[in-house]
DNA sequence: TTCGATTATTCCTTGACAGGAATATTCCTT
DNA sequence: AAGGAATATTCCTGTCAAGGAATAATCGAA
């Protein structure tokens, strides 16, 4: 995982996008439609989804069909894995250690 | 899964912090030793990361230990779960048809 | 080749945010 | 109570990215 990659996901108009395309490949023109968001900057943040790859191209005549890829998100996932012991496991020996420290004081 | 969240692990020295507060809780001084980033850079993008509730607090004494909740960590991975089966099923009707398109103008 | 539709690009302005420096705050120790 | 260590906050500055408006580029159809 990769900051570059969250911070083109981070940006709302480009999120809500990513979350149209969810169902299938949409045109810019149909994008900014869905979104009210004008068509110049429905470009601007597909380049940029392009850029992280989060989407790619599929040219149709006059159209240009954008699709989602779905390496970034597996990508993510994977990351993701690398944090699930710490909800899985309620062991987390310094962390209890600490918390026990704070309720003490707090008395 | 929420743009606020994204957007406070997209920032590079932010991501860092949550790679080494996952082996466990770091004092306000050792992510800045670790981070060669000064202290109050450090206590600010804390900051961010509480307010998104990626980060919690635990005080004892002088030092603040910073530790990672799971929950944000438990949204993104949900987040996933409703991509899973764009990489798990290959079929996608359209893209495969806009796909076909595309290579038959190709030649 | 010209027109219309679709999409991309450029230029400009504005706002948000990260870093630096200085200072304030908190809490322990003596 | 005073001093020192750890952390938070404030103020300032520069940078970057998003939005608006205008325009360019691309492509099919007549």
């Amino acid at each position: 995982m990769n900051p570059a990659t969250l911070s083109a996901l981070a940006e709302p108009n480009r999120f809500q996008m990513v979350e149209l395309l969810r169902e299938g490949p949409l045109t810019v023109g149909e994008l900014a439609d869905r979104l009210q968001v004008r068509q110049p900057q429905v470009s601007k943040h597909l380049k940029v989804l392009q850029e992280v790859e989060i989407v790619e191209v599929i040219p149709s005549a006059n159209r240009r069909y954008y699709k989602l890829r779905p390496e970034p998100f597996r990508q993510m996932d994977d990351w993701l894995d690398t944090f699930r012991s710490m909800w899985e496991e309620q062991l987390d020996r310094l962390g209890d250690y600490l918390k026990q420290l704070q309720e003490e004081q707090n008395k």
